[in-house]
DNA sequence: TAACCGATTAGCT
DNA sequence: GCTAATCGGTTAA
């Protein structure tokens, strides 16, 4: 998207019984997007400078969504070096917060759907994913939602069992 | 209108 | 590897 593009290799599940999820405490204007179309998405903020990007995805009921923790780039490694001030390939998107700058995610995107510009969906086959614990959560710590690619070097950390 | 809180990151030990 | 600092939105009164 944006002449920049990479594989997901991190992501995490969220839905709306998980006491970690914005959507656990009911609809409010931000995470409404949660409630919304599947397939759209939700980007929000976190400690006020960080944004992330989430995948609108229904777990059964409206308030589910998948956090993109990292992506190994691809496309636009240009791009996103300069957006990042960074030349380390490895620091560009190990992270959502890098993630989000690398793709200039902002709150422009928030309740876009996937299928349209910038986003592009990709068919990708993730091969060897392992889940291990969310991370910097506070509640449902051990719920094992976290899914990524088994040895990726893109990962924003590595998996217990990789 | 004011207070709180965070799904992180950067930097130092 | 661990600790502290960051900023703005969201929530509540």
């Amino acid at each position: 998207m944006n002449g920049v593009g990479g594989r997901i290799v991190e992501t995490e599940a969220y839905h709306h019984e998980d006491p970690a999820s914005h959507s656990f405490s009911g609809p409010t204007p931000r995470n409404e997007v949660m409630f919304g179309p599947p397939a759209h998405v939700y980007v929000y903020r976190s400690y006020g400078i960080h944004w992330c990007l989430n995948f609108v995805c229904w777990d059964g009921a409206p308030g589910g969504a998948v956090l993109v923790r990292a992506l190994e780039p691809t496309d636009g490694l240009d791009l996103m070096s300069e957006r990042r001030l960074a030349s380390d390939p490895r620091a560009l998107c190990s992270g959502p917060g890098k993630l989000c700058q690398a793709l200039a995610v902002t709150r422009e995107h928030n309740g876009l759907a996937l299928d349209r510009a910038p986003f592009e969906l990709a068919p990708g086959s993730a091969q060897g994913v392992v889940a291990g614990p969310r991370i910097g959560i506070t509640k449902a710590v051990e719920t094992p939602w976290r899914f990524g690619e088994a040895g990726s070097r893109f990962l924003s950390r590595p998996f217990p069992q990789a």
